[in-house]
DNA sequence: TCTAATCGTCAAGATACTTGACCATATCGA
DNA sequence: TCGATATGGTCAAGTATCTTGACGATTAGA
């Protein structure tokens, strides 16, 4: 594969993710909750994977702490996220989520399946099912952040 | 397929974008254009396709008129855009690149295929054509823009 | 202990966006 | 032909989100 194909497969990439992310957009909005920006939408998706301290959330988003500190005083505030005191160190404020901040999880979830089942409805079931295992492939783990 | 798999799979995808931006953001930084956010690839990407005017690149962006006005600016004082009055139409004002603006594009495009090339090493050159062919599948000709 | 490192927050400034207003030009119908 | 209306672009001001810098509280290590 020359270079040229090389960045047709990014830009095909790059434009499915947009379509990804302005259909989970606008599902978790349908679905009642209009006042989250994407970026709190990767903060509860992390914070739902057994909670996370303020540090963590901003290495994750790939801000500062004092970033990652406001957004979380926000989340707070709009009854998706509680602060509680880490037992094993005095320093560390866990973040958890409360149930409303559940069903704006499990919102965004549905939304992007939903996003994913059309692209099954539009291509064929075997397409999709290519795509997840390359992308299985070549991905390593590591942070979902709101992109470029 | 049911939800879960389907979730996953957006999962892996935002993944994909993510390291895929950070690649580029990278590469683009490392060959001297230290001064350009994603937004702007986005932005040079689009008006390198037959030039585009403000109004254009705002819809293409997801931004106001007035937001990618000032976008506009920066890039034209930054050398990387010229501002030319539309011949057929007084209004309008053609953004073109300039030779900087063609080069820092090109950086951006290398470094995007240098990324995926990356995953070809990593997993196989098989892999990856069969993520094209299912992403040319998937997607619907639009906008790419700064996610998330 | 005493020192250095880490967690979280406060404060202030920078940056990138928004809404609202405006002028210049173009288009269209009477 | 001309007046109403729409469109392209910009100026100005306000807002949101990020940054850097400083700080107190807590923990870990020499």
């Amino acid at each position: 594969m020359d270079d040229v194909q090389a960045w047709d497969t990014a830009v095909l990439l790059l434009r499915a993710a947009t379509e990804l992310t302005d259909g989970i957009q606008r599902g978790v909005a349908a679905r009642g909750f209009a006042d989250v920006r994407p970026a709190h939408g990767f903060a509860l998706v992390r914070i739902s994977r057994g909670g996370a301290t303020v540090a963590e959330l901003a290495e994750h988003l790939g801000v500062t702490k004092q970033a990652a500190s406001q957004l979380t005083e926000l989340l707070v505030s709009r009854g998706y996220v509680t602060r509680t005191v880490d037992p094993c160190d005095g320093r560390g404020r866990l973040l958890q989520l409360t149930e409303q901040g559940w069903t704006c999880t499990r919102a965004a979830q549905q939304a992007g399946a939903e996003t994913v089942s059309g692209w099954q409805r539009a291509a064929s079931d075997r397409t999709v099912r290519s795509l997840r295992t390359a992308l299985a492939a070549v991905v390593t783990p590591g942070p979902l952040r709101p992109g470029w």
